[in-house]
DNA sequence: CCTTATAATCCTCAAACTGAGTATAAATAG
DNA sequence: CTATTTATACTCAGTTTGAGGATTATAAGG
């Protein structure tokens, strides 16, 4: 008998509360109690019109959330990842990103905000390299890089490691955020590589070190998150997307903390302003916004006019002296 | 009865010669003669691991050729895209964008590479501005413009057409391939628009205008070449994709002139040598090609390790006055 | 051999942009 | 009234861009 395809329509759906990137998730009980996943359905011809409005209807069915902005990802198409039910569907996964305002979801629906730095803990540099990355990936990957089989093989690995972790001559790169995911699954230090394969023989030498770093979720949702994040980082910088996430009026340095929170960096804060004003981004509203503890702040807004003026309106990132 | 899906896989592939940048597409019968599509396929999950090996068997079977880069580009969804024989089939298209040397296509497959710029006569400014954009299509879009309803959306059109196609402020965005495609099938002013849609009401207006620019090729496909043009335009930027598309050893302003046809602009020389050579993208063979015309070039070869030592290690695009 | 055309290469220079700071202003908590 | 906290203004050197001038090495034509 032949096998049929399936398209399943997922949604990473980012918002930004308290300087914590967060996605939205909801239980996924056939996996296992506990387990979540990222809202997802099959497309239905019957009912879809086009892949956008079907995964739109399918995550307003699970969480009650009508999306505003929305933009296409990555098609998914591995035989691998096909964990359908008769064994013989195969499952290609088309992912889309939202972005939106968190709000609480309606009480009928389980679906729950995560941390993405929960799910990906080592992309949150903002305190400088986080300590899990520090103290137990590297090592981790350093055990990878010496347990390859050949002078060769090795190179590979340390070449790889190196760029996609940063180290000595390549620095970090945010967007590099699928790489680092990918590789981590290939080292076997996530837990979904453990998961995927049947114990492989020449996975031993790891697997007996047994880390696994970050929340896992079900099915390859942590990766269709890792590209997700990895996307959002890169157009930051090119689109004015980060309003999305941002109520109507904000100060400069709320939209500063969104930015960083995202792109999991601290940023130099006059530059950056520097930055956002002469890319005229913002205007002010003349409101001033009294509860920031210190001096109060100029109320603004975004210009939407900008996407009528420049090709490539982002808001850059001026860096930060290495060390902080 | 429930209707099904069908995932097609296609193939965008894209070839540099004499400075020109040509597309792969073979017959395509069912359509009308002397139509050509895109070499595509659907997947099938009994013969296809992932999708990316199901685009490699389909173009191989179509047109004897194999893949070397390749990246997939968008996910194409619209029930309007159905053209499928029974008229109950949902088929969806997973592309694919490839670059590869030209080469001859054997003779017994009835393939044949096409100027992108015979499909997208506009996109293509090496000249300055296309006779067929300045002469014909302006004054097309001026008439889309004034053909709308009410002040409102009159406004909405103008500024699209600006950002769009450039304009006083907005300059020409080259990244843009897609946009431009689509304000053209909106206006009426591309055949796919009038082959769509069953005449419309509100298309007479432009409809009794017959304008229709570039060659067209069969189903959504220009949409789809629109989509990879725009992609690898921007991607030429901050990936060394054109060595992808040269020989192994080539001059400085052969390279330039193969960027250059793909952006569709002419650059400044000096200003993108030292772009590239800082860069250090290339490295010097010590040989000379001595068929340049003029002084002999020195040949040079892309340096792979870059990849190893920067984020990202594109060619840069520095601009030229306007006026060429 | 000498001239001209065609490119390749090298070099300059001002304007703009970046990275990293210093200095000052306006609030609040005690 | 002072310390603390944050906002905002301004500086300054180094780098990167955009633009173009000057020099060098070939081939083709007289």
């Amino acid at each position: 008998m032949s096998r049929s395809v399936t398209v399943g329509l997922h949604a990473v759906i980012v918002a930004v509360t308290e300087e914590e990137p967060r996605v939205l998730t909801v239980p996924e009980v056939t996996v296992g109690r506990g387990i979540y996943a990222l809202p997802f359905g099959p497309l239905d011809p019957d009912r879809h019109r086009t892949l956008e409005l079907g995964l739109r209807a399918w995550v307003h069915e699970q969480t009650g959330m009508d999306l505003a902005y929305v933009e296409q990802l990555y098609t998914f198409g591995d035989r691998d990842r096909a964990v359908a039910a008769d064994g013989q569907t195969l499952v290609i996964a088309v992912a889309y990103l939202a972005l939106v305002r968190e709000r609480q979801v309606t009480e009928e629906h389980a679906a729950k905000w995560q941390s993405i730095y929960g799910v990906l803990p080592w992309e949150d540099r903002r305190d400088g390299e986080s300590d899990i990355l520090r103290d137990r990936i590297r090592p981790a990957l350093t055990k990878w890089v010496a347990a390859a089989d050949g002078e060769c093989l090795r190179r590979e690995r340390q070449g790889r490691a190196d760029i996609t972790f940063g180290s000595g001559a390549a620095p970090w790169d945010s967007e590099r955020a699928l790489d680092r995911y990918e590789l981590l699954y290939e080292a076997g230090l996530v837990a979904e590589s453990v998961r995927d394969r049947a114990p492989a023989p020449d996975a031993d030498q790891l697997v007996n070190s047994r880390v696994e770093f970050g929340a896992s979720l079900a099915f390859d949702h942590r990766r269709i998150l890792a590209t997700a994040l990895g996307r959002l980082r890169g157009k930051l910088k090119y689109r004015p997307l980060v309003f999305e996430l941002l109520p109507d009026s904000f100060t400069l340095f709320q939209l500063q903390r969104t930015v960083e929170s995202l792109v999991g960096v601290r940023l130099h804060k006059q530059n950056f302003r520097r930055l956002v004003e002469r890319g005229r981004l913002v205007e002010g509203t003349g409101d001033l916004d009294l509860d920031t503890g210190g001096r109060p702040a100029e109320l603004f807004q975004f210009r939407r006019e900008v996407l009528h003026e420049r090709p490539a309106p982002g808001v850059g990132l001026p860096g930060l002296p290495a060390g902080h």
